[in-house]
DNA sequence: GAAGTAACCTACTCCCAGTAAGGTAGTGCG
DNA sequence: CGCACTACCTTACTGGGAGTAGGTTACTTC
């Protein structure tokens, strides 16, 4: 079997056991049985067990950041850019349960390289908002802008987490949860009085 | 030496050395060594290495909450608390560098009941926030009221992050920035934030 | 001073990530 | 054909660290 499609095999095999017995608990002995292959295969081509696990979140990544700029093609206003964004992730969620939660939990359980392949994903996701916010809120310093997105991001991550537990939730009503808070703010929401 | 302050001393030395290391690139050899005992007596007082972990872990969660509670004393509105609340945590995360690093990054880095201490502390957040946004926002049903918890705890957690990585950024300001987003919304920043 | 117990140790086992060394099969070339 | 070369693959090991069995010291209590 050539190279290149071993390699799509083992990430799928590899990618299957993590999400289903978490990081650590998975052996690499047991992975190369799923995969019908011999150990010393994993490592010839990855390197290490973590290596593995880095090109499985490493493939989520590009999916998740190729779903995320299609959502948003044409888009001509901010607003509707960030709303398409949002309801794009959490549509990546919907569909990618398995890999969202290699990335979020079980990837977390390994070593510096893959923690630093995760702090990328978010990098990537904060740098996008970052440069939204920057074309629409003239005047403001670019720390606040990178923090706009960070928070965005962490709101997303947290939210993202809450929302695959719940079945009667849609990625529509994530992201508008969102949009709420972010755009509208909880100051100017419906319903509302100042004291409790 | 009594059975309690031996504790406190291991997991004084175990914090360190896994916010050094790493949780995974710490050895209970290495840690014994650093308390100067055997490596059998961290078993016996903690059970694994992850107990060990956990213990740390929990010590920072308490002292967290405390904090917490203790900013929001005798406040009277809602959007008050939420600010006290938000300079707290950061105040926190200021002077227990550490302690942070413990709980957000190499705390990661281990296994099942580690990751649940993890999630029990954001899932004390959430119910504070919830709860607070429930005392403000009238007719929400419960299940936005959870979202906006979860939003802000993500907002925060990750926002902690960029905000260790920089000396010019004050508590008060991190505060300030999600305020901004959480409560006013940037829908209504448009063209500049001068109104903040 | 015997009995009990709390703090502590040495010296292991076992599991698993990672490796050394070699085997087989398809391809290019005389 | 036969020889070399490479790509894919294997068995059988090493090393290190988590976790443990079983014993020792020293202090309390009657």
């Amino acid at each position: 079997m050539p190279r290149a499609e071993r390699e799509r095999q083992m990430i799928a095999v590899a990618e299957e056991i993590f999400a289903e017995r978490g990081y650590q608990a998975s052996s690499m002995d047991e992975i190369a049985e799923g995969v019908g292959v011999s150990k010393p295969m994993l490592y010839e081509y990855f390197g290490s067990k973590e290596g593995l696990l880095v090109a499985c979140i490493r493939q989520a990544r590009a999916e998740l950041l190729a779903t995320t700029l299609a959502s948003v093609e044409g888009v001509l206003s901010a607003r509707e850019a960030l709303e398409r964004g949002l309801v794009a992730f959490f549509g990546f969620i919907d569909s990618h349960r398995r890999s969202w939660a290699l990335l979020r939990q079980e990837a977390a359980v390994a070593g510096q390289a893959a923690m630093d392949e995760i702090e990328a994903v978010r990098q990537q996701q904060t740098e996008v908002n970052a440069t939204l916010f920057g074309s629409y809120l003239v005047g403001v310093p670019d720390r606040d802008l990178q923090a706009y997105g960070e928070i965005v991001v962490g709101a997303c991550e947290r939210l993202a987490q809450w929302y695959v537990t719940r079945e009667d939730v849609t990625a529509e009503d994530a992201a508008e949860l969102i949009m709420r808070m972010v755009w509208h703010g909880l100051g100017g929401a419906t319903g509302t009085h100042s004291h409790a």
